[in-house]
DNA sequence: ATAATGCATTATGAATGCAATTTGAGTTCA
DNA sequence: TGAACTCAAATTGCATTCATAATGCATTAT
């Protein structure tokens, strides 16, 4: 009787002796309120009415509320007590201070990935840059940003350091809600690409400390980039 | 984070001005917590049982919970689904994957502190550096440790960056749990005084890059002494 | 004796209830 | 006119309650 249970398991059984996974309702409220927010469902200095939010979803106040204190700890409500819970602007000092963190965090993850980047995920990361570049030429501007953000969190991972991927995550999920990126100039966007094909380049050299210093340097381009879109200047 | 102290320090009247602040239990809750863990009162591995807690804090469980769930988000704890919390363990290979990514976030405040320092910043960086290296040659161990902190905290704070210091501030506290220290060879100790004398050289030459460069070695040779530690032998 | 099963106890997840605070409309008074 | 006050309604913070799952123990079967 205990053999035939164990040869479920083994032989190729679809997963159907996997462990059921159960989300609780706060976890599950969490990801869909952070996604409503990073997506710009919910917007910036939007007052977040519990009650309306547990109407939506279906669910009492307790996980909801539970579920903004994590985000609120993640920077992306911000709780006033008493007087309820909004989403939090995002001013052109915080892109400020943040950018430069995220040219840390990157920078990083160019030197580990260049240490320990396998063939595979090499090759994925080339294939993701080409189809970048193809979106480039047939100037196709929201592709082309899915295929840069994919490049980044490829090598992201491929830096093996789960710590440094999660606050990397943080911080892109702060940022990503100003589409301000919309109005890149032509010559931004071609230097943009250009620092792209640096970056291949010492990746596939695996130069470390050459991609970590083009990473650091693009990301404050980037900045330089949001900050002109901003101000309509550029 | 929490940025409540700042305000404190800047105005000289005490802050009898300042509106009162009321904490809400959850955020009380929430720093009590987080200390317990930081400081080791609730060892890793440990459950952490609800009721006990909300016996010991008198409060009920609904502000104990939702603290639970921000302290799982800053990675102190974890849940289990429907069979509580745990104080999460930290294992070498967390350190030596958290060290690198504090590395990179010292070695990021190093350079903008080269670019912002006040002098009267610098002054008490100064006295501080001062302070520990007499420690040092006293061999009190403690009191150097706190020092240490206390330049690695205000060189932070000289970067002028909330995003970056409370990034860090959270690594921190993950790896302070941690107490390897104590045993560091007196060899190692020589060398992290030394790299500190470097440390304020840059520093005072305003030489950031040559700064960010000493702090993220510096983050390198402490994993090393941890891991020797840990493993037992040096 | 050992292992498996069923039941009682306990802990957790979520909903509801209640007191305190904020909000805002309406009113009064300068 | 408008500034300040009053008070009801809405919102929030927390405690309590209810539902569900996990844990420990006694019982039973092998």
């Amino acid at each position: 009787m205990s053999d035939s249970f164990t040869s479920l398991e083994q032989s190729g059984g679809a997963g159907a002796a996997a462990p059921i996974q159960r989300r609780s309702l706060h976890d599950e409220l969490t990801d869909r309120l952070r996604h409503l927010i990073v997506e710009g469902d919910l917007a910036p200095g939007a007052k977040v009415p519990e009650k309306q939010l547990c109407e939506r979803f279906g669910v009492s106040r307790t996980p909801l509320r539970e579920a903004l204190k994590v985000l609120a700890s993640e920077g992306l409500v911000q709780l006033r007590p008493n007087r309820g819970a909004v989403v939090s602007q995002i001013t052109l000092a915080d892109l400020e201070e943040t950018f430069p963190v995220m040219g840390a965090l990157e920078a990083l993850s160019g030197e580990l990935a260049c240490a320990r980047i396998s063939d595979r995920e090499m090759a994925a990361v080339r294939e993701a840059h080409e189809a970048m570049v193809a979106h480039y030429e047939r100037g196709e501007l929201a592709p082309y940003f899915r295929r840069n953000q994919e490049i980044h969190e490829r090598i992201l991972k491929a830096a093996g350091n789960p710590t440094l991927t999660s606050l990397h995550r943080g911080l892109t999920g702060r940022v990503r809600r100003a589409r301000y990126m919309a109005n890149m100039s032509a010559e931004r966007w071609a230097r943009a690409v250009a620092e792209h094909e640096e970056i291949m380049a010492a990746l596939e050299a695996r130069d470390g400390p050459r991609l970590s210093r083009i990473l650091k340097d693009h990301l404050a381009n980037k900045f330089e980039t949001v900050q002109a879109a901003l101000l309509g200047s550029d």
